[in-house]
DNA sequence: GTTAATAGTAAGTACTTACTTACATCTTTA
DNA sequence: TAAAGATGTAAGTAAGTACTTACTATTAAC
């Protein structure tokens, strides 16, 4: 692994257990096993050094790679809800970062964000259309906002907030508990 | 107002601001319009400052003081749904706090989420299990999941990740959807 | 084998930080 | 009026911060 690879996945663990302002290029360094002045001179300071954190972690790639299944409504449903779970928790630290700079450094950190959310509705819509064919417009992106901010919060508040690592049965216990909700009936 | 009051509140917005890290005694006695020995004086260091302002400015008394209203089961959620939200909205700096030192100072803020999270969902049990009388224990429970997880994450996606400030038409409008699911019907 | 790129070491700069000490001023209370 | 408490000013400490400069060692390319 050549010093900026090294450099950037220190800095990634770094910032997202000390955020921004915590981290310190001293031990960003120290953890890459390169020296202070390396890293200075491949990234220029410290704040470019984020920027570049933010662009190679970024949970969007994982985002786009969901395909969408086979199946039944329900079926469909629940599986991209576990795909989509499953890449925010494999870019848990990502999120910590972004959750921990959003308002100290808003410009980078709200600019990602919101290219996040845009490709999360997005995914969320094209899955919605396939799945309730006969529902309208406003009717789908009602019930993406709900399976969103549900998803969403559901993960924020157990796994970063709570510190849980939840197994897989429950996170395929609260997504069928929200499929059956949207999809209407409640048995 | 008294010295320790001034200090609190410019603390609080110090720290909403700049996070725990990036917030400085100096800036919050200036702020607080006293002088920098004054704050040490009255809270010793900074980590017993953090500490006082987490207890003075939680949204627990907000949440515990929600009343259930009266009205039919649909009607109760919402309201009950709306008057969790703006009691989110009324801390939202506090949130924003909490949520920037969740992962750096892992003790202090993790303490006061988890105490929020059992007040959360102790007060919605309370709500769901008088609507839904007829349901099953673990049938209330996934009710109270979903919906809190659901408003947690649209208050935290759309009021602290994007910054805006809904209007109480866009809150009503998501609030009813969810409601509107949890109910079983679709339409 | 020379050159150029990539890294390291050592030292230092200019600044900021949390926190302290010593002493003076004002206000309240007894 | 005297004592006690709360606040301010001025100065400083010890440590840490991002970032720089000057020079050396290693490696790869031509």
């Amino acid at each position: 692994m050549k010093a900026k690879e090294k450099i950037l996945q220190a800095a990634y663990d770094c910032f997202s257990k000390r955020g921004y302002t915590g981290a310190t290029t001293r031990e960003i360094a120290r953890l890459a096993g390169v020296s202070e002045v390396t890293l200075f001179r491949l990234f220029g300071n410290k704040k470019e050094l984020f920027r570049e954190v933010l662009i190679n972690f970024s949970v969007i790639p994982d985002l786009r790679s969901i395909s969408i299944p086979e199946g039944s409504g329900s079926e469909v449903l629940a599986e991209v809800g576990r795909k989509i779970f499953l890449s925010l928790k494999e870019k848990k630290e990502f999120l910590k970062i972004l959750l921990s700079e959003i308002t100290g450094l808003a410009e980078e950190a709200r600019e990602v964000y919101s290219h996040f959310v845009e490709t999360f509705e997005y995914l969320l819509l094209e899955v919605f259309s396939s799945v309730f064919s006969s529902s309208s417009c406003s009717e789908l992106r009602e019930k993406v906002r709900v399976f969103g901010a549900a998803l969403f919060g559901f993960f924020v508040s157990e796994e970063i907030f709570q510190g849980k690592e939840l197994s897989p049965e429950e996170i395929d216990s609260f997504i069928e508990t929200l499929v059956r909700f949207l999809s209407g009936g409640s048995h």
